[in-house]
DNA sequence: TACAAGCGCCTTTTT
DNA sequence: GGCGCTTGTA
């Protein structure tokens, strides 16, 4: 068995009191938390089902009981409480249901059913859509409920739209009616039955667990922590491990200064810090602790390694995201010819949109990918919809899902038909379904709606009457049997058909799996326990187990590691991104937070690409460097490719402040053009860096755009560039046709 | 009522 | 560039 170090050891053995574990990046947390736990179970005998730990994804819970498996064996990992904050509250809930507000079969709404219950919401109140758009409404719903507030708490105050708190309290009268939780109420409403003072559940839940430890706590939000306060109210066993410098949800809620302040709250706290990485080279280390030095607070810790140096960090200019695709192709080949297991190579983005030209130029070159997250299976309408019957069934108040099948296969509901249905429910406050059975019973109604709603009706009968004596993968054939999904689907011999009976395998396939996984590890199998699984898989939850090399987004990768990470789109504005919305200090000391994570997930070797034009969204624009490459030092780097785009030069600070211009090489007059080219390309030691042909073909030129040519602005239209200045930012003055020679940021034009 | 085409929209990161 | 939605037509 592998020794602990010293402060690894501190760590796994401090059992008693509250603990604090600073764990910087690949400093061993996974083992020492592992380690602890085993110790807690062989050492001092604490039973299984009273230690709860939370990890950031299912998956790591799996691994977490898999390692204790082979610590302590079989018995003890099957009753140990560990899973992401959503998962343990779901289950929490699922026993405490009646104390929540909740049926014992509650569903967990997920972002499109609750957009669907705001749109549904708007169009009762007869709002327009695009004065209050459901993603606005919803995202300033979630922020008040991550903070643990209710509309009746908002009421008082001022300050608040009457409009949307009033969406605010029939979005959260929907849900309720609809016995429906989305994410956020399954962390309140447990919070809230584990701070009750006064019930038997409450002092239940705040005497069950003796140990509780919470992994990835940078990234914890408010309730959460009160969450896991009240859940160690009793033992006071609250073990918080995180790095402040990983810390990259603020934007949904996770707060930073919950880590930072731990020790106030519990000024007995022992305090442990994690500081050598045994993850990486050491060169990969410095460009680490280069990205994350100008962050502006942090907890005082100094990462290190004696880790040899390993190969320089690769920065690589290229002229655009096709090009970079191509780079990337190159280097997963060379990668895969070295040996490297496609298993342990990454490809890095900030955001999904990035994924699709390098996926293209993957597949055109049959290197075999996997895309964690993004546009996900459980998102095609086709699953979508097998999934809301199935969630009907289990649950028949659940509006958002009847609305989405009562017309699917068309069976002649229309929207007519829906909404006299929905106005019967709001006005005898019943779920839609209720109201439904009820207009049939009563024969309140006429003509065609009246044959088809009791069909609809008795179908959803039929299916439920079976759902008792059929496995959930059973059910869900016999409901695209008795729908007629599935002959609708056959009948249409379009390809895109063949595709979605296949996406409908594949879902009951994997419905089959989790009966067979739960069945090894004696759970019950229930449609209510695959249901809830679904809704709360992660994107690395997802992940297959199967040889290629993954692409995902920055945020998806935190907590793992590979051998070689190619981290692309370092520009401005892209990375960090810049949103409509996002401004100030705070938003990009979160995005060098990001990069950090970003950067210290390579082992061997870590490739970095920024373009100098990017195509995204649509949209064509020049990009200047990211500010984070300056932050690289040069004795770890090796830059590739001429650098025509200027860094910025101001690392911190905010998105706003001004460009000053770089430290311009004063090159002597005898200088060539060459070795202009290399002052520009930085200090890289001689020999580090390669330099390619193509590269120096057009030296003389050290920007990506050049006089004479066509461009396009958003005001000007079309025009004709005439000089371009790059001192710092690069200026261009273009002539417009109808507006006369213009001095322009280039990054305000499109090529045109 | 159902489908197809066309338009306009938006465009971070996720449980 | 893609998606969802609306509109128009059969």
């Amino acid at each position: 068995m592998p020794e602990l170090n010293a402060p690894q050891a501190q760590a796994a053995a401090h059992t008693e009191g509250p603990l604090l574990v600073f764990a910087g990046a690949g400093s061993g947390k996974t083992r020492v938390i592992t380690f602890r736990i085993a110790n807690l179970l062989s050492q001092h005998r604490v039973p299984p089902y009273r230690i709860l730990a939370v990890t950031f994804t299912n998956k790591a819970a799996g691994e977490l009981k898999a390692r204790l498996e082979h610590l302590a064996g079989p018995e003890v990992t099957r009753d140990l409480w560990a899973g992401t904050f959503h998962s343990v509250c779901a289950r929490l809930l699922r026993r405490y249901h009646d104390e929540a507000g909740l049926g014992p079969k509650f569903v967990i709404y997920d972002e499109s059913d609750q957009k669907a219950v705001i749109s549904r919401l708007l169009k009762e109140r007869g709002l327009d859509d695009r004065r209050m758009p459901p993603r606005w409404v919803l995202s300033k719903i979630h922020a008040q409920k991550r903070e643990g507030h209710g509309p009746g708490d908002l009421e008082a105050e001022s300050g608040f739209d009457a409009e949307w708190l009033d969406l605010f309290r029939g979005y959260e009268k929907a849900l309720r009616s609809s016995n429906a939780v989305d994410f956020e109420d399954l962390i309140v409403l447990a919070m809230r039955v584990a701070e009750d003072p006064n019930s038997a559940a409450g002092r239940d839940l705040r005497e069950r667990f003796r140990y509780v430890l919470v992994d990835e706590f940078q990234d914890t939000n408010i309730t959460q922590y009160r969450l896991v306060r009240a859940l160690s109210a009793s033992s006071r066993n609250l073990c918080v491990v995180g790095d402040d410098d990983q810390s990259i949800y603020r934007w949904r809620g996770a707060d930073v200064r919950i880590i930072r302040g731990f020790r106030r709250d519990f000024p007995d706290a022992g305090v442990v810090k994690l500081e050598q990485n045994y993850r990486s080279s050491a060169n990969i280390v410095k460009a680490a602790l280069g990205v994350i030095a100008p962050a502006l607070e942090r907890e005082p810790k100094q990462l290190w390694t004696d880790a040899a140096l390993g190969e320089p960090v690769r920065i690589r200019t290229v002229p655009n995201e096709r090009d970079e695709a191509a780079y990337i192709v190159r280097t997963v080949r060379g990668e895969l010819a070295r040996g490297v297991d496609p298993k342990s190579i990454a490809v890095f983005y900030r955001v999904h949109a990035q994924s699709r030209v390098i996926e293209e130029a993957l597949r055109a070159e049959n290197v075999p990918y996997q895309i964690i997250g993004g546009m996900r299976f459980f998102e095609r309408a086709e699953v979508k919809d097998l999934v809301a019957y199935l969630r009907l069934i289990d649950n028949p108040k659940s509006d958002a899902d009847l609305l989405r099948v009562i017309n699917v296969p068309a069976r002649g509901i229309g929207d007519k038909t829906v909404d006299l249905v929905l106005a019967a429910a709001a006005e005898r406050s019943l779920s839609a379904f209720e109201a439904l059975s009820a207009l049939v019973r009563e024969n309140a109604l006429s003509g065609a709606a009246k044959t088809k709603l009791r069909g609809f009706v008795e179908l959803m009968q039929g299916l439920s009457a079976a759902s008792v004596g059929l496995s959930p993968s059973e059910l869900a054939g016999h409901v695209l049997e008795a729908t007629g999904y599935r002959t609708r689907l056959r009948e249409d011999d379009s390809a895109e058909s063949d595709a979605r009976l296949e996406n409908l395998e594949e879902l009951i396939g994997s419905i089959r799996e989790y009966e067979e996984d739960a069945a090894g590890r004696s759970e019950p199998v229930s449609l209510s326990g695959w249901l809830e699984r679904v809704s709360l898989v992660s994107a690395v939850d997802a992940a297959k187990d199967v040889p290629s090399i993954s692409l995902m987004t920055v945020h998806a990768a935190k907590g793992l590691e590979f051998t070689t990470v190619i981290l692309t789109g370092l520009e401005e504005e892209t990375f960090p991104y810049r949103g409509m919305d996002s401004d100030g200090i705070d938003d990009l000391e979160e995005e060098r937070r990001l990069a950090y994570v970003a950067v210290t997930r390579a082992r061997e070797r870590l490739f970095i690409t920024h373009a100098e034009s990017r195509t995204l969204f649509g949209r064509t624009q020049y990009k200047l460097a990211s500010r984070f490459l300056r932050d690289l030092p040069d004795e770890a780097v090796a830059r590739e490719g001429v650098q025509r785009t200027p860094y910025l030069p101001s690392t911190t600070g905010s998105f706003d402040d001004e460009y000053s211009p770089p430290p311009r090489p004063r090159a002597p007059a005898w200088q060539t053009a060459v070795d202009q080219a290399r002052a520009r390309m930085g200090t890289a030691q001689p020999g580090e860096r390669v330099i390619d042909r193509e590269a120096f073909d057009d030296l003389g030129d050290s920007v990506a755009i050049r006089p004479g040519d066509r461009v396009r602005h958003k005001q000007f239209g079309r025009g004709v560039v005439e000089r371009v200045e790059h001192d710092g930012s690069v200026t261009v003055v273009a002539r417009f046709p109808g507006h006369g020679s213009k001095r322009l940021r280039a990054e305000y034009l499109e090529p045109g």
